[in-house]
DNA sequence: TCTAATTGCTATAGTAACTGTAGGGGCAAG
DNA sequence: CTTGCCCCTACAGTTACTATAGCAATTAGA
């Protein structure tokens, strides 16, 4: 069994020194042995946990369920069932962002192949990024198609000068 | 010329209320006249200024790069350059984001697949979160690859216990 | 006209998931 | 023994907001 710094420890999982100390207040690793001198000791059953975590994190699972994971993990009579609906959720939450993504590389695509090296004020670059109506990027999730009633008058205050 | 409250703003933009006001104190939006009783008022232009930060925001692009798209705006003299510049650079990251998210989907899937309502001592999502070696996710940018060199003793320290 | 509901205001604190800084101590090599 | 790297704690800062508290202003309904 080999003993790691806190260094070495960083170097073989490829997490940093400080994330992992972050790691340990949050609770997703437990306080580890120290030296006389308090220095952290750690084993390769660390190296383990923080490659586990650091998987689940690049895999964009936030750091809640990262820790429910590890709590299944703990407790192998569990079923699989978590485990799948986390996996799910997060198979949907990808999903979102990577069709968000799409549309807005081809956003991006069109804006620059229309940009010629002209003046800011025939660019079409930002004439674009001010013009929503022919984006391609769907996912506007606030309320801007939201129609404002036209019973609604424009002045919202009866003191305005409108 | 429509005089709007910042909820009005609010509903036409699809910025929140609280965004606006925090767009204000970072310096993103102009400060706006006030009524007597010190409510903001705003214009169409507003309207417009909140739609392109909403949209540019949407686009990925980080407020510092949305302030200096305002500011070239704001210049209408300047070239296309910078504006291409920033584009191109989001364009990048984009692709970055997208290329990592795909791999990231068919990772998911392929556990959630392999995943069949055993317990969680057999489920293979928690056994393939722990398992670098068959990981479709390329980008782990962090430094696992790293070898450690064998010449590097595992105990860091001369009075470990190792 | 009175009142209740909504909207607005400021200021401050909280969020995620870390990262950076200050100010110190430990450890091996030349 | 000193140079230089590694380690420690504690706390502040980051990004882009969101939430809360506590109050004032405005509007809509009875």
């Amino acid at each position: 069994m080999a003993y790691l710094s806190i260094g070495q420890l960083a170097r073989r999982s490829g997490v940093k020194v400080t994330t992992i100390r972050y790691y340990e207040t949050i609770g997703l690793l437990e306080e580890p042995e120290r030296t006389e001198s308090g220095q952290r000791i750690f084993t390769d059953s660390d190296v383990q946990r923080l490659s586990f975590i650091r998987h689940t994190r690049d895999l964009g699972f936030p750091v809640e369920d990262v820790r429910a994971l590890i709590s299944l993990q703990a407790d192998a009579e569990k079923d699989c069932a978590s485990v799948d609906r986390i996996a799910r959720h997060q198979l949907g939450a990808v999903r979102r962002r990577l069709t968000k993504l799409e549309a807005l590389e081809a956003e991006l695509k069109r804006m620059i192949a229309a940009c010629e090296g002209g003046t800011v004020a025939s660019c079409s670059v930002l004439a674009a990024l001010g013009d929503h109506d022919d984006c391609l990027v769907g996912e506007h999730e606030g309320a801007e198609l939201m129609a404002v009633p036209p019973s609604k008058r424009s002045c919202p205050y009866s003191d305005w000068r409108c």
